[in-house]
DNA sequence: CATGAATGAGATTTCATTCAT
DNA sequence: GATGAATGAAATCTCATTCAT
């Protein structure tokens, strides 16, 4: 019992800079934000941040691993079995939303960084892809949407999307631009890719 | 006439600094590339660099404004009067290809740079959709694009574009997404625009 | 009885570190030897270090006055009462020669310990030349070894063996320099020093 | 002529680091000595001493080698051509003296420095050896000395040496241990080796 | 008494910027 | 005007030590 006191203090401390980390990147850059705001923003000592996660890289892996955990566990909620492309979208934009800022660091600076975090980030995308496509090949079937290769389909949306994110100060100067603009973009898209009959 | 000769060489040498400098922020990064680098990449002193742009912040504006001249000035020479959208978004893609690296670094870090940086590259996007908007307007009286907002149809191709260029990397690991993929994006993109009659 | 039984677990555990202690400080050198890994090495948790020796210094400072004692009582059951320089000699090798790698880190850093570590050291050093200089004493009497001064004659001894401790590296490279070099050693200063009649 | 008091600034200020760092080196030790002390040390700013010696390692290296050379340079000139043993034995302890306390530094800590120290600090031993080997041959010829291997002639002297200074603070305690027991320990050695005829 | 998470002082290194030459 | 040596403010990381459990 004491032990697990101890193990849950250490457990909660480690999440406490997890979640401050994860605010500190979305908020300075995933390269930029510095361990000792991080610790800091955890109220922990600087020390501290080091004695839970030996180098900064392995921190920021574990954060971006975490986040993908979390999106990931999201999207699987919000999708369900019987629904049409619209609600992935939706469920999409949703999931995101939540983490809307540091999504967007990981669009910008996902590229340079380690090996793990990428392939991290490359995972994050498999899933969201997985549903679409899913759901797309689907509809093309019922002629729902028109035929096309399902990879350009994926992403023209991903890309419009994150177009939005990565210019989110000028589309929603103060605000989420998703919350802004979620449906105009969805009934954009959907009107885009619908089948003609 | 001495003096319009320093001043030639003066000019020169601010040339050298500028065209280094696009050379350095489009490899290391906007706000990665050092200084020190940028000056032995233009065969000049650390100093001097200084001499001509007092803080890296300005050489990086300068750098932005002009990169943003030329290509606005490529793209006017690229856009005939009488194209079509085709035409257009070929152009669009020529333009950029010339600068593909620092372009694509301008969109990842673009939005954290400075008031008059982030205003260079909006210019710079404007110059873009102001092309495309305009075709893309008579094309839809022509019925030969399907109507609906120009803002998002610009907006589309643009992420889309951009949605590449990001991820170069993994689309194009050696060389040019855009000399690889222009063709099928384009196409891809008119097809998802065309009229229906 | 229990508390009995409490002591002499805390006697063992102090034991346990002066042990890893021993092995650690041989292993990384007195200075620069983490009292972590000797915690890891003792099979003891880091706080278990600090509640046996408040200090890192304290713990150092155990360990040589341990080491002196093993050392002192060594030499002295191998140093018999009959017995001629020769014996001697060797004795002190084989008795140094079970603490090769931490005597030769006392060679090297004891000067810089504090005063107590100091005085151990020393204490130590005084153990073996107190033999040699004993017989030294008688076997110049006899003329067995010629006359000189003896605090010359151990120092020129001392000297000699630390040398090929402290280049131990160079000397054997794999192995103990005192198993490989102690013979030739010995026969070299017994020439040295022999009378000559 | 500009450049050549550039030049001449910049040798200087290079010079008074590699003294300032040879002397914090010999007071605090090669691995203990903060590059930050050295700067103070130097009259220059900290920064000043990366812009000269990349790491810590380089500035190190650099010393050790300066060292070298100079010690190597002072033997040369100290060693003439027709001395005697006795000759060569007061001139390398003369030309340690003027480094003394660097010199014993590296006695004790040269075997844990980078492969290139510990390279230059051997070629340093070399040119000690080179000058007492050769004098140790020819008199052994001439009887003066008495036959025995040069190598272990040469440990003995070097032992004894590098013994008094490693605990000069015990034979020594305010001053140098060498112009203490120079002239003791040089008759003492000769003593030791003479020829018996 | 043992534990080990938390602490924080300090060490090396980087780099935009300044200024004497 | 050009030069490049000097500057010094950070930033990451280490480790002996403390103290609540």
């Amino acid at each position: 019992m004491t032990r697990s006191k101890r193990q849950l203090q250490k457990h909660q401390t480690r999440q406490q800079i997890i979640e401050a980390a994860l605010h500190q990147f979305a908020k300075d850059g995933l390269t930029v934000a510095r361990t000792s705001d991080i610790a800091t923003s955890a109220n922990v000592s600087h020390g501290t941040v080091f004695s839970h996660f030996p180098t900064r890289e392995l921190l920021l892996d574990t954060v971006i691993e975490e986040f993908g955990m979390r999106l990931a566990k999201r999207l699987h909620e919000l999708v369900g079995d019987h629904c049409g492309m619209k609600d992935v979208l939706f469920a999409h934009i949703r999931g995101i939303r939540e983490y809307e800022a540091f999504y967007t660091r990981l669009i910008l600076e996902g590229r340079f960084l380690s090996e793990s975090s990428r392939h991290s980030f490359i995972m994050i995308q498999s899933t969201i892809s997985f549903h679409m496509i899913q759901i797309a090949e689907k509809e093309m079937k019922n002629n729902k949407i028109c035929s096309q290769p399902v990879e350009l389909l994926f992403n023209t949306w991903i890309g419009l999307i994150h177009h939005y994110l990565i210019n989110g100060d000028l589309f929603a100067p103060d605000g989420s631009v998703l919350e802004r603009y979620s449906e105009q973009l969805i009934d954009h898209y959907l009107n885009l890719i619908k089948g003609e009959y």
